[in-house]
RNA sequence: GCCGAGGUGGCGGAAUUGGCAGACGCGUAUGCCUUAGAAGCAUAUAUCUUUUUGAUGUGAGGGUUCAACUCCCUCCCUCGGCACCA
């Protein structure tokens, strides 16, 4: 009998769908909730490094269900974004059409992969029965205050022609396309997102993620605590944030933000000159301000002065754009000695640069050390001075973050709908007559002027007002891309419910999610905001959870051949549906685990996946060929069950790649040996969650019956113990011989056995041994005198 | 510049956390099979050494230890992230 993949995947797939058996059964065990991020149905397809994630949630998912967890394991559609509305604009087609083929056609690719998703509990973010949640829950944020309009220079992306956040400007380009993002003044909504710094901070060490996710969200909350300091200049506070109040007597100027509103208020004798150069850094691009770190630029304040409140000494002022008028009070106290940006601009600008601890340097010193030049105050430590030093100007102690609020809102088309009405006499109203469907329209293109194509749909756009009945706008711009997966894991438990987001009882039941797989490029965009609206929701109550993603684990990537990222532009694409058709799901399975570490990018190679094929076609002929034997040898039970050890552990920690390598050694082993079925069970039920069809299929051949009804198998304890073991016997620390010895030989006894060798006799031979190192079950030592 | 991860054969990578470095796979070589090729099977495969023996060897240098890929110090390189956040 032949390995006919293509027969038996099909079989086993038809009968996993016609009996539901990954869909959620019995509510009475205990529940493991395993989640994968979501695909964007492209109208590419999935290409085989996508499926990298989606097969090891799938091995875990079908381990737990044999461990006799009530498994979740859902798959939906994060389908609102910018292909599929670029793609209408060019062709005319609607974004639904596509987006509809798209989902079909990696639906399959999933189904022939053989992952065993719950096909009941499938979401699309663009059906009107799930956005009107997601709308709903904006709802729930605007009331309670955390989603408001404003006129904001903000991140614009000229060539998507929309608003972009600041988690979506990478390296001052586009995340998504790679232009170079401009500023651009519209009305934006926006969330409150920094109302929730301290949460998303505080809930980050409890959870088991990636090191390198973790630091970056803390990194991107970026929260640091100082002091708020009154300069006076004329009469009037201007307020400085200062995580370094010791360095206050080392202040020799002041620099204002570009930004800051008292410019306005002071009578400055280089007006012009200053004006000319707050027009000038409005207008610059992020990558223009990056380019700029090394030599920054600046105008003094002719004809004023600040007051240093710690020595009431006059300071000049200046106003420059490495200030940033967003964060902390936009104005700064200039400490060149111990700051390097104001080092540098003093340098510059030749000003006064006093130092106050340590010693002068020809750099900025930049560390915590003993204060002198400071008054009063000399002697003291950093961190004495910061107390001492901010009370005794009557500072504020005061935390400032680096997160900023989240704007909300995009101009574009294929997204859903903000769920709000503008009335002439009521100002903002919540649109509560949900879902607010997206209309359908002819002219995609968006306008680049700051208003969504939705904007030129009279008849959708003018209402009336659900409050007085007056004539009102609906809001015509539409939520982020990041709208609909900041909640989607919550859909899954309940997706037809239409009285709530999801059941209370069931979201207790199923939260939080016990292993979520993905990409790591979501670091401080999906996985921030979905913290974000989830600690929102457990806040009002809605849900009882404080964090929705337990455990995280990130999915490296597999790299095309030329070692580049895989893109259909590059045309290096591996399509998973090539592999299936010549090899099979399971040698594709088993090749993308075997690869190398899961969470490592790693280079596909074809020769590899015809080095795992081979194997499952030898793995077939050794179980065939066993068919009918009964009982194996007592070795060969032990070695089956010290199998199952290792590839259960490392299954739990995510090591596939060693499972696999386990398998092959396994096989090796065995081959040409008689086996029985006591091991042949065992070693198909330990494959199964790896290669599930091949596995089904040879447990019904070999008349086992059907593998769904059998449990994940258990080691036994006692077998797994060697009786003979290999000792190692080294001489001055260098391996000399090698002795099969009785499990825990006492050192007496290998001792003397090791000393009867004729290799360790060599070395011994009058010599002095010194002394005798020995490691039970392990190794000995013979320490020689020199 | 700062933060994080990493550096092991020709290649992808193992190594029970201080105890046999190179498991497993790919590739390569030789042989068998074949009219021939492909596939398959067998053997070998870190380097040096004529074989045994032995020596060297986990980015570089130093240290701790009977023993270091593993711990400590200094440095180099690669990848990822952040980047004027006061």
């Amino acid at each position: 009998m032949k390995y006919n993949f293509k027969e038996i995947e099909k079989k086993w797939q038809d009968y996993w769908e016609k009996e539901k058996i990954n869909e959620v059964k019995d509510l009475s065990c205990p529940k493991y909730y395993v989640l994968d991020m979501f695909p964007y149905p492209s109208g590419a397809g999935l290409h085989v490094g996508h499926l990298k994630g989606y097969v090891a949630t799938d091995i875990v998912a079908r381990l737990k269900r044999m461990q006799g967890f009530n498994v979740l394991h859902p798959i939906g559609w994060d389908a609102f974004g910018l292909p599929a509305e670029n793609y209408a604009i060019k062709t005319g087609i609607h974004p639904e059409i596509t987006t509809k083929k798209n989902i079909d056609n990696i639906r399959n690719q999933f189904k022939v992969t053989g992952l065993s998703y719950d096909w009941s509990r499938e979401i699309n973010t663009t059906d009107p029965n799930y956005y009107k949640w997601t709308q709903w829950i904006f709802i729930k944020i605007f009331e309670k205050g955390l989603a408001y309009k404003k006129l904001l220079p903000i991140n614009w992306c000229p060539s998507c022609k929309t608003g972009l956040a600041n988690e979506e400007v990478v390296d001052g380009k586009c995340e998504r396309c790679g232009t170079e993002t401009t500023k651009k003044e519209i009305e934006q909504w926006v969330l409150k997102i920094t109302d929730y710094a301290d949460k998303l901070l505080e809930g980050i060490d409890s959870l088991d993620w990636p090191e390198k996710i973790k630091e970056m969200q803390k990194n991107w909350i970026g929260k640091s605590q100082g002091w708020e300091i009154n300069f006076k200049i004329n009469n009037i506070d201007v307020p400085v944030f200062t995580t370094r109040a010791d360095t206050l007597f080392g202040c020799t100027y002041l620099v204002l933000s570009p930004e800051h509103s008292i410019i306005n208020y002071l009578d400055i004798e280089n007006k012009e000159e200053v004006n000319e150069y707050i027009e000038k850094a409005k207008n610059k691009s992020d990558r223009e301000r990056i380019s700029e770190v090394k030599n920054k630029t600046g105008v003094e304040l002719k004809g004023i002065k600040a007051i240093n409140p710690v020595n009431q000494k006059q300071i000049p002022v200046f106003v420059a754009d490495y200030v940033l008028g967003h964060y902390g009070t936009g104005a700064v106290m200039a400490v060149p000695a111990h700051d390097e940006r104001d080092f540098d601009f003093a340098k510059k600008y030749n000003l006064e640069i006093i130092w106050v601890i340590d010693s002068e340097k020809d750099f900025a010193f930049t560390e915590d050390g003993t204060l002198f030049n400071s008054s009063e105050f000399n002697g003291l430590s950093s961190s004495e001075a910061r107390e001492k030093i901010g009370k005794f100007v009557k500072g504020e102690k005061k935390v400032n973050y680096k997160l900023r609020d989240w704007v909300f809102s995009r101009q574009r088309y294929w997204g859903e709908p903000i769920p709000i009405i503008h009335c002439e006499k009521c100002g903002i109203v919540p649109d509560y007559n949900l879902p607010v469907k997206l209309p359908y329209i002819e002219k995609y293109e968006p306008t680049g002027t700051g208003e969504s194509p939705l904007a030129a749909i009279n008849d959708w756009v003018n209402v009336e007002c659900p409050k007085c009945g007056g004539k009102a706008k609906r809001e015509t711009n539409t939520m982020p891309q990041w709208a609909g997966s900041s909640w989607y894991y919550l859909r899954y438990l309940d997706p037809n419910n239409d009285k709530e987001l999801v059941n209370k009882e069931k979201e207790k039941v199923f939260m939080p999610v016990d292993l979520y797989v993905g990409g790591a490029e979501h670091a401080v965009l999906h996985l921030l905001y979905s913290r974000f609206w989830h600690k929102f929701l457990f806040d009002s109550g809605y849900i009882s959870t404080k964090e929705p993603f337990l455990k995280l684990r990130n999915v490296g990537l597999i790299l095309a051949n030329d070692g580049q990222k895989m893109s259909k532009s590059k045309g290096n694409v591996i399509s998973p549906d090539e592999i299936i058709e010549q090899f099979g799901a399971d040698t594709l399975r088993v090749y993308e685990m075997f690869m190398g570490p899961f969470e490592q990018a790693i280079v596909w190679n074809e020769q590899g996946v015809k080095g795992i094929n081979k194997f499952l076609n030898r793995f077939w002929d050794f179980v065939v060929k066993n068919k009918d034997n009964k009982e194996s040898s007592k070795e060969l039970i032990a070695e089956v069950n010290r199998l199952n050890k290792k590839v259960s552990e490392d299954i739990e920690k995510m090591k596939f790649n060693t499972s696999v390598a386990f398998f092959m050694e396994f096989l090796n082993l065995v081959e040409n040996e008689k086996v029985g079925s006591d091991v042949l069970k065992m070693f198909l039920l330990l494959m199964f969650p790896f290669a599930p069809h091949m596995c089904s299929e040879l447990w019904e051949i070999n008349g086992y019956g059907n593998i769904l009804n059998e449990e994940w198998p258990k080691y036994d304890k006692e077998l797994i113990k060697k009786d003979k073991i290999e000792i190692v016997i080294q001489v001055d620390g260098k391996v000399r011989d090698r002795l099969e010895m009785d499990v825990d030989s006492s050192e007496e006894k290998v001792k003397e056995v090791s000393q009867e060798s004729e290799r360790i006799k060599k070395w011994l031979q009058g010599k002095e041994v010194t002394r005798v190192l020995f490691i039970p079950n392990k190794l000995i030592n013979f320490i020689l005198k020199k």
